[in-house]
DNA sequence: ACCACCTTTTCTTGACATGAAACAAGGCGG
DNA sequence: CCGCCTTGTTTCATGTCAAGAAAAGGTGGT
């Protein structure tokens, strides 16, 4: 499916990154054999790599044990005005209050690739919670999350991030193309959006939208628990702190110029 | 004088780098075209690193606006049980606690490569204030940092990771190296160090090692202002909380298993 | 002192990164 | 509305330079 996307890829810069990700994942400094077993990858290759990517400081090399370990060139890439990392730094104190109220997990998801994208999530204490993964995606018509994001877009927009057709992930996944629009027109008017067990069994999310001042979502916020801890009366209480929430955070945002903008879809060709 | 470390270099690496901190560094989404102009590399090549970056999702491409900005994978890669990342988080806190109780400027270090590298600053409010960058470096001899992290190693790495001559930045830089060395014995005996106006005229730092189970510097943290804030009262109050902030992060440290392994410099050749 | 293991260096080869140039696709002004 | 001009994509021939085998240099253990 991505026969076109796998085009024009450079070998080294790939294998080089494959390195790079091996030595971050390591617990403790990591030695160049033990980096050639785990790369699958020639000793004398993985070793050029390991002396280009310490001269950028990506990596730091120890002399002593002549072991590796990440360097602080990546703290340089990842917080030099990454729109991301901005983000999560002003939806941060909002949701950990969120998640401290409701003892439920948070998670904040923006609009990448026609899927959303998870940004932050900050756990509930409870031993039964919501687990998801940050960078991990899910698919839009299945999520509180996904639904809250395409609600605050153009219709036209709708159209074209929501495929012709999707696929049926539980018994509640609303797969009816028609039935899905017309509820995003439902949630523009609440202002919330909701997943009954549609993604997972058995869960249940609510999501607002932070939206910019023209009302189109940048992110969404969102509030998953167990469906039984779920019910009427929580639930407006968490729809409300939510709301108010996400509201905050798009007037905050205002104030900063370093707006997000979400990954907008092409036309279907 | 890196002569040696610019040996072993492989280039597709080097420039896809180059462009990969250009996009990160970029305030917004940025073309392709804008990418050439400031990498000053061929148009062609700086495509091809673009796809292959972003396959590797540490960047994103906007189908829209033919625009690329910083992707989730960079999060990735600074988050993989980084040692840095993980240390700046246990610190992080009491950082806080400390600039929060003297509004002066807090600073983590640690040993890189014979040198003091900054891996995080808590800032003061006040107008005139210490200001370092995270990931800058300073000598070892000259900053209260490098002198906390000397003093609490074997005698022999002090002899190593001292250089035969050091490089005078103020009249007070201590640059006689018995001086030097006998100053880090009584460091080691009252658990913290002073800059007097060493590495910058009119400033002053203290700071105080956090430290393993044998009393071996991981990294430390110091405190720095104007020499005219940092007097006879004020110092010392400022010395015990830090000794106390600092002895609280080492036995926190002692709980997880991801100890820092800082730098050793090898032997002089 | 020998051996085993690991890093570093050297060297040859051909795969493949390269970049000029042509092509396609919008966008803007005339 | 048309055509020029900017920007992204594709193609292709070339020679660079990344690759990897193999050997040398170090280090620590028994």
């Amino acid at each position: 499916m991505d026969s076109e996307l796998e085009r024009y890829l450079v070998q080294p810069v790939l294998k080089a990154m494959q390195v790079l990700q091996l030595v971050c994942e390591a617990s403790e400094p990591i030695a160049l054999n033990d980096l050639v077993r785990a790369a699958a990858l020639p000793k004398t290759t993985v070793f050029r790599y390991l002396r280009t990517l310490a001269a950028l400081r990506l990596i730091e090399h120890e002399p002593d044990s002549d072991r590796y370990r990440a360097g602080i060139g990546l703290w340089w890439l990842s917080h030099a005005s990454n729109p991301y990392e901005t983000l999560r730094q002003v939806c941060r104190p909002e949701m950990k209050r969120l998640q401290q109220r409701f003892n439920e997990t948070v998670n904040l998801g923006v609009l990448s690739d026609r899927e959303v994208l998870y940004l932050d999530i900050v756990e509930s204490e409870r031993s039964l919670r919501m687990q998801a993964t940050i960078g991990a995606t899910d698919p839009l018509h299945s999520t509180a999350l996904g639904k809250a994001l395409l609600a605050f877009r153009s219709a036209a927009q709708r159209e074209t991030l929501l495929p012709q057709s999707v696929p049926r992930l539980t018994p509640n996944t609303i797969v009816d193309r028609v039935e899905l629009l017309d509820q995003l027109e439902i949630i523009r008017a609440t202002g919330f959006a909701l997943d009954l067990g549609e993604n997972e069994e058995g869960s249940c999310c609510v999501a607002a939208p932070i939206c910019d001042d023209r009302n189109i979502a940048l992110a969404a916020i969102s509030l998953s628990a167990p469906a039984a801890r779920m019910d009427g009366a929580v639930r407006q209480a968490i729809c409300a702190s939510l709301m108010t929430a996400c509201a905050e955070i798009g007037r905050a945002l205002l104030g900063r110029r370093a707006e997000v903008q979400s990954t907008q879809a092409q036309p279907a060709a």
